[in-house]
DNA sequence: CTGAAAGCGCTTACAG
DNA sequence: CTGAAAGCGCTTACAG
């Protein structure tokens, strides 16, 4: 069955196509009389006003676009999570897609978004990301566009972060403090800016506790999975025996590590001491349970968003839109692969 | 700057707006030299189609929508993963919405999917999901559904599923053949099909293997959360000091279960062994691992939009789709939570 | 208080 | 080979 339009009802109740759409949104010049006329009849007819000729009326799709590396991460999915409550809450749909750390998919994704005409777009860049234009064509546009958790310094716009390097400050300290004295690193790519920050964290906690920074004690994952964190765990006790604790770059990894110390029988934390980052849920259930830093994803996910809602709305009005950055607070988590 | 129209094109060349239509899709009607001029300064002027106008026009949105019950979420967002990816390599956008396994939140969805005319949409429905007609009406409004995982069989549509009694039958008979006599059941809520279905392969396993069936060995969660699996071990180890083995609903329980087990001492697989479903990947690196059956979710997104998508296809061309129950193959996974 | 007019940007069937 | 006409379904400014 064809669902009803402005026309059917105007048709059978015998008036014009206008004031049946002025009735339905109580139009102070219409009688009280024909409001309830056409009202009664549409919700009969179960009319719903065809969405597309909203959009194309009004250009507002009401739908914004996300871009996340990934979507099977408990941290994205979190973040998620959090984009699509408080989008729903603001009558806004969520499109989402999955740029796999890829820079190709994301350009073409973002492309995608630009032409299916979302009102705003949310991002989280790829690992392989170094080049902007793509994104700063989106402002050009006037789409807003707003960044969170792996951002682009360089684009101007709206973005939530965390403190990472402060994070990851934290984190090395709390090795020292509880006696490291050789410190390994397994850092993330050399693009993001967050295993950048992190890394400078690692960096600036020896320096400040008189621990010499060496780089030989420095991994880089690609792909922080599991079985990078395997792999350069058993690197490392190859490379350097006498290194007692190591940061992680992120949680996955750091399991991944953890699970081969396990199976060299080597002690965490007595022998080693581990730290992650980003508190995922199973870093509370393997054994021993994962020290690490809690990233609210969530949070992270409803900010973003309601920044990006309060900037469409406004550029609606006219209205101009500061950029905000928003840093929220990170915890450290103390579990029991650390002293 | 606003973006370039069919007619911002037409009064440059002093064409018409249908020509330079045609021109842009290579209508055989056109002159090869009308087809140049217009496809170069479409391509100068970045020109895009308004998405808008098109899907007023040709009344479809390249657009599906995809409710889960949870994003984070193992299972389903590697559905997701599997939904988006076959989506995007057939042109089509994915929105996202979580239905927190809430009948009204639903409801509500299906009824905002339908608003806002997406071409067909995807459901895993919520476990307080009883009555059927927001999902019936989606089907008699003509716009494609398919369900996966949590379906209604009641409904008619295609869906893509795994045989959960089977799979059940499969993991509980495997304790039995371990040598568990005493076998408990962490079951799901009492609503959905694949809760009942588990159920019932593990009551007809220890039916056919001669073991007597005891309705107190069975508990059930209602948020098959990781409090819950401690919760009802905690709860079995008081009631039942003599079972030795529990076949859990969802691997996210069974965890929990691990780890009330662990705090208590009890030793896994020797005092009781322990099998999950759906295969997390957290459960291959808890200690012990679980042994669980694998759920393949990514092939399950994959198939289920595909079989939308054709429908979506068949039903442009007026061609009658016959509804498809694709079942997929699960794995038995064997760890060292059991022997 | 109601409706004719114009227009959002596109597509397609038809006339010339 | 090109363009005038009609229309997808809605909204808003304006006339009466």
């Amino acid at each position: 069955m064809k669902s009803a339009t402005l026309k059917d009802i105007a048709n059978t109740l015998g008036l014009s196509v206008p004031t049946v759409s002025k009735a339905l949104k109580d139009y102070p010049d219409v009688s009280q009389k024909t409001k309830t006329l056409v009202k009664d009849l549409a919700k009969t007819l179960n009319y719903q006003p065809n969405a597309f000729a909203v959009s194309l009326r009004k250009s507002e799709s009401k739908t914004i676009g996300v871009i996340i590396p990934e979507t099977v991460h408990h941290f994205f999915s979190s973040v998620l999570k959090g984009i699509i409550h408080k989008a729903e809450e603001k009558g806004y749909l969520v499109i989402i897609l999955q740029s796999n750390e890829s820079y190709t998919l994301e350009k073409k994704q973002i492309d995608l978004l630009l032409r299916s005409k979302v009102d705003g777009i949310l991002i989280s860049i790829a690992n392989s990301t170094s080049e902007f234009k793509h994104l700063t064509s989106v402002i050009s546009k006037d789409i807003p566009l707003v960044m969170f958790d792996k951002i682009a310094k360089v684009v101007s716009c709206s973005k939530v972060i965390i403190n990472d390097r402060e994070a990851a400050y934290r984190a090395t300290t709390h090795l020292i403090k509880t006696g490291c004295r050789k410190i390994a690193h397994f850092r993330g790519p050399l693009m993001p800016q967050n295993s950048i920050d992190r890394f400078l964290g690692y960096k600036k906690a020896l320096e400040d506790h008189e621990l010499i920074y060496d780089p030989k004690l420095v991994y880089i994952c690609e792909d922080m999975s599991f079985d990078e964190g395997k792999k350069y765990a058993k690197q490392l006790l190859n490379d350097h025996k006498d290194v007692d604790g190591i940061f992680v770059n992120t949680d996955l990894v750091a399991i991944g590590a953890i699970t081969e110390l396990n199976e060299q029988n080597i002690k965490i934390p007595e022998d080693i001491s581990i730290i992650g980052f980003s508190n995922w849920f199973m870093s509370s259930v393997i054994s021993p349970s994962l020290s690490t830093i809690d990233q609210p994803g969530f949070k992270m996910g409803k900010i973003a968003c309601k920044l990006l809602l309060k900037q469409i709305k406004n550029e609606r009005k006219k209205q101009v839109f500061e950029h905000k950055t928003v840093e929220l607070k990170t915890k450290l988590i103390l579990r029991n692969s650390t002293f």
